[in-house]
This record gives structure tokens, C-alpha cells and sequence, in this order.
DNA sequence: ACGGTATTTATTGTATACATTTAGAGCATC
DNA sequence: GATGCTCTAAATGTATACAATAAATACCGT
């Protein structure tokens, strides 16, 4: 995407992100054209993409409307991501160049100097690390396929409300996680790398039950995790 | 997306799954809108969707190329494929409504016709019903994201591939397969059901193998199907 | 003849004007 | 008062003109 689609991608994205553009809100594409000081067909592009990556959901001649995440979608998105994700991992072990891992103990690293300041820990840092965890170790999947998929499904959103609703025991434990799947990789053990990661993703979604509830579909969606 | 856009989206792709716009080729927005009869505007939200949808791929500034499918690739999607779409089964245990399960019998009696009569056996007509069946039962699953990624990532040229390289056996064991997943589905068994995908997927890449040659990376992915 | 630079040309990116569609207000009719 | 119609306004869909970009070409100097 060029310059001002771009522009309007990430502007249009973070005021989703933000809530400014709340849920199910009408989204105009003269209105935001404004926002964004752009015309309306780079607006246009903005919006495609972000329909693509599920952010909205555009009605043919009704308009673009922001997504609505229910409960139910929550759970369903927890466990394909740790289907994918896991398997991204298996595929890890397996195709990861060197470059990849060092990106990817790099991030661990970075996260525990976070965790050495546990007074005034750095949520917006840690959010950052794991992201770039997670991309590394989607690249060294090394299927372009798998990776974008992963990257539209996972809504980052739901990862944000996550770790904002992390205690101080679930950063390390997370951290653990991702140094525990970094040596499964370097072992090429990709069984291993899968469960971890499998538990890993498991341990994310019970901090976000634990912080907004849990329904019958939530506890099934659980034990689909387990049960993969 | 509405009339000019689909226009153009149906035109263009269907040229490109017919070979006639070749893996690699630049597609350039003025032909195309010659081609198709109408202005740029529309051919770029066409070309946008193809994007998404992993037909083409867009260089900003450059233009838009059809994209290749390299044998790495097609073996991650049958694994990816397995993988969801038996989940999606599991899913669809639980949730489907009587309707989607008679869409889906529809299906299974309509191959059954089809199959009643091997000399003149018509396999574009067997390839509409199996897409039916798969539709009705992603939607059977009741999760939106889940029904979008698999629609996406299931590479309809890959899909055709293997349909047309079908033995007859390979129809009949096919429809077998699909008749024994809905059974499952009708009895609410999950497990059964996913199993019994994974197979039916396994089974299509194994005849894909077959036409189309195997290297060790796809022996390997055949192994993760297993192994899920 | 070779290398480098300016120019041209083809293609994509952006803005804007116009067409189409849809929802809703207002009014007439039953 | 409810129903259905017409008209209007607001939004999206489409076409086209213009700008920016990048590649190819021609030109010039050495």
C-alpha cells in the first residue's frame, strides 16, 4: 500500500484500536477522508484492507461498519491461534535460519530487562517484544501463507486486552514460555515447540477468561485446546 | 461488493484460474478495464480483493502479479487445510441446524446421481456439489473468521488439480467420506467428525501427490497431517 | 565505446466530479 | 391513525482527469 492509503490504514486502525470508532459505528468515507486529509479513494483502499484483516465489515451500498467481536468469536479466535500457531511452531523447528532465532531471543531478552523492573513494569514494552517474538518465529514458519493468516486472525485488540490484564506472574510465566519454545526450535524438536506453544496460547486465553468472564462456550473452547 | 467490482473480480479471476493470465504475469489496470468494460476504479477494488485472497500480490508503485504456487506452498495449505477444516467439522457437531445438514445431504445424494452413471461421469458437476458440501458444513460451524480463512487459504486452482485428476474410486471413496461426516455430525460426535475430515483431506492431497509428483517436503507435510 | 545523466513514457496513485442506490421525511389516501 | 407513495437528501459506486513514480531510452561528455 502507498503513502496515503497507508496513512489512512493506520489512522482508521488505531481509532479503531483506541475505541474512538466504537463498535458497530458507522465509518464515512467523507468523514474520515477529512480526518485523514485524503481523498476519498485512498480512504477507500484503507478500508478494503481493513475488511480484509476483519477489522470492519463493509456492506455493498450501505457503507463500512466497524467489527463486533461477541464472546464467542473471542474463544473461536483462541483456538485456531493456538492450532496455527502451534503449528507455526512445529514448522519452526524445522525451517529456522539463525537470524530468526536471534530475533527472536533478542525480544526475550529485551522482556526480561522489563521483568527486572517489576515496580514500574513496562506493559506498552512488553506488548511490543512479544509482538516481535511472534512475528519472528511466524517468519521462520517460513509459509507466507500461515504467517498472514495468523497475523489477520489474531486481533491485536484481544492481545492488548490480554496483556492489560496481566498480573505480574503472568509476564513471567509468558516470557518463560517463549524462552522454553526458543530452545525447542533450537533442539529442531518441533513437537515440543507445538505443545509449548499450544500451552502457551492456553495460558492467554485463561488471563482473559479470568478478566471478562467465562460462559459455557468459553469453557468448551478451553477444553478444544486441550483436546487438539 | 457490488456490480462493476464483482464484475471484475469474477472476470479476472476466472481468467486467472483458466491459465489465461499465467502465474507471474503483470496485470495491468487500463487492459483490465478494457477487458472488462469498465473504468479503473472498480479493476483496483477488484485486484485489492484478488490480493486478499492470495490470487495476486501487489507491488505498491509496481503493479499487480498473479502468484505463483510453489509445491512448499501447496503442502502447507493441505496441512493448514486438514487442520482447520477439521476443526470445523468438530465445530459443526455441535452447532449445526437442520438446514445446513440438509444442504449438505443434498449434496452427498446429488454425487450420488453423478456417480450413477461412470461412463459420462461429470466431474465440473461433482466439483459445484463438493463445494456445497464444504460451504454448507463451514457454515455449519457458525464462526465467521474460521469460514473466511478457509475459504481464502483453499486454493480453488489446487482444489480443481485434484478433482481432475480423480480415478473414479477417488470420487466414490470422496462422497463415502462425505456421507460418514455427516452421519457424525448428526449424532453430535465431534471427534468423529474432525476425524474423519482430516482423512477426507489426506486423501485428496494423497491423490494430488500422486498427479503431480512428491519431494521429501511434501512427504513430510503428509506426515503432519497424520500426526495433528 | 562506455558511463552517467536527463528525458520520455508507461503505469500506478490520488483527487474530484458525476451516477446510482438507499433510507427516511413528508404527504396523500384509505 | 395506519399504510403506501413520492420526493429528497445522504451515502456509496463509478468514471475520468491529473500527479507522482519508476523504468526505459536517448543523449551527451569523456
Amino acid at each position: 500500500m502507498s503513502k496515503a492509503s497507508q496513512k489512512a490504514y493506520d489512522e482508521v486502525r488505531r481509532r479503531i484500536l483506541s475505541g474512538d470508532f466504537p463498535e458497530g459505528s458507522h465509518l464515512k468515507e467523507e468523514e474520515l477522508a477529512d480526518i485523514c486529509g485524503v481523498s476519498r479513494t485512498p480512504i477507500r483502499d484503507a478500508l478494503r484492507k481493513l475488511a480484509a484483516d476483519y477489522y470492519v465489515r463493509i456492506v455493498p451500498n450501505h457503507g463500512t461498519f466497524v467489527s463486533r467481536w461477541s464472546g464467542e468469536e473471542i474463544s473461536d479466535i483462541f483456538v485456531l491461534r493456538a492450532m496455527l500457531e502451534g503449528y507455526a511452531a512445529r514448522l519452526a523447528a524445522r525451517r529456522a535460519k539463525n537470524q530468526e532465532l536471534a530475533e527472536m531471543q533478542s525480544a526475550c531478552e529485551q522482556i526480561d530487562v522489563l521483568l527486572g523492573k517489576p515496580n514500574t513494569f513496562d506493559k506498552e514494552g512488553f506488548f511490543a517484544a512479544n509482538k516481535r517474538y511472534h512475528m519472528a518465529l511466524r517468519a521462520a514458519a517460513g509459509s507466507d501463507r500461515l504467517a498472514s493468516t495468523l497475523t489477520r486472525l489474531v486481533e491485536q485488540p484481544v492481545v492488548m486486552r490480554t496483556v492489560i490484564s496481566y498480573a505480574m506472574e503472568d509476564f513471567i510465566r509468558s516470557n518463560a514460555h517463549h524462552w522454553e519454545i526458543l530452545e525447542a526450535l533450537r533442539e529442531g524438536d518441533g513437537a515440543w515447540a507445538e505443545a509449548a506453544m499450544r500451552g502457551h496460547i492456553h495460558a492467554a486465553y485463561h488471563v482473559y477468561r479470568r478478566a471478562y468472564g467465562l460462559s459455557d462456550h468459553s469453557e468448551q473452547a478451553a477444553k478444544d485446546i486441550l483436546t487438539l
